[in-house]
DNA sequence: TATTAAATTAGAATCATTCCTAATTAGATC
DNA sequence: GATCTAATTAGGAATGATTCTAATTTAATA
């Protein structure tokens, strides 16, 4: 009997593995990993220069690319102070941001438990929110 | 009986009033006026625009000189939505702002009656809050 | 291995905003 | 009104975070 030659095996040997759809190239394999093991909020060259300890070739473009890529795909977000540099944060639950003046720090601020934000604000009906961002500036005394 | 010369007035012919300790310049006058009847958060390019029909020699630095002590003496308020280009907005009551991204417009949006924001959120105890901003995005259905 | 698409890089360009500097103006004092 | 001083202005240059461009490299697929 005539012998089949089996359909080849899907790879499973994908050098880059993908998260939320977005493929982890190297680059961004560093810029993810550094961002989950960091509270501080960093900004695009905070990123750059830490991570060109891994990859001295990097460029700063490439981190900007990352971080799109990686924020587009919602696995990171972008946090925004005024006008000040962009920051990222690798926190996914919902979140506001304390801004400590004294120590130029930045804080994930939680909602006390039960709260939903759009129960407190004065929406028409049928308002669709795509996207909420709180900001506190000011002293932890 | 010698006749004595009374102090001099204090001169209440000043041509600038102050407004929060600001002197109101000319340019200072048009931008906050232009502001108080603007519901539409403009950029400081949309005022520099239409503040030059009354002053055609306003420069654009001066806008930004005139927003700028508006808002430091807490005249106006600046208002950023992610790194676009600042806005400004002469509400001054605690209100949040609304981008709808249908029609690009924004949108102030008030606290339900009753409510203080501080009161939702998980914050340490003693934290001296200066500033909130609240942002949202989406659409107005 | 060859083809093709996607990602990266370095540097240039962008653009809102700030800075600088000289000229003008306003306010105070004579 | 003249004089002094400080504040304000106009305009142009500089800044700086981010984006764009073109060339190169890498990865996925055949
Ligand atoms: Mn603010
Ligand atoms: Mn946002
Ligand atoms: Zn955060
Ligand atoms: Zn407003």
């Amino acid at each position: 009997m005539e012998m089949k030659i089996q359909p080849t095996q899907p790879r499973t040997t994908e050098i880059h593995e993908e998260i939320n759809g977005l493929r982890m190239t190297r680059q961004r394999q560093e810029v993810y990993r550094f961002l989950m093991g960091e509270r501080s909020h960093p900004t695009a060259n905070d990123v750059f220069i830490r991570i060109k300890e891994a990859l001295p070739n990097i460029s700063l473009a490439t981190v900007y690319n990352c971080l799109e890529a990686l924020v587009q795909h919602n696995v990171i977000r972008q946090v925004n102070f005024d006008r000040e540099p962009s920051r990222y944060c690798s926190n996914l639950d919902e979140h506001g941001h304390f801004h400590d003046e004294t120590t130029g720090t930045i804080h994930d601020v939680k909602f006390k438990p039960g709260i939903t934000l759009t129960d407190i604000l004065d929406l028409p009906p049928h308002t669709v929110i795509k996207d909420i961002e709180i900001t506190l500036r000011g002293q932890l005394a």
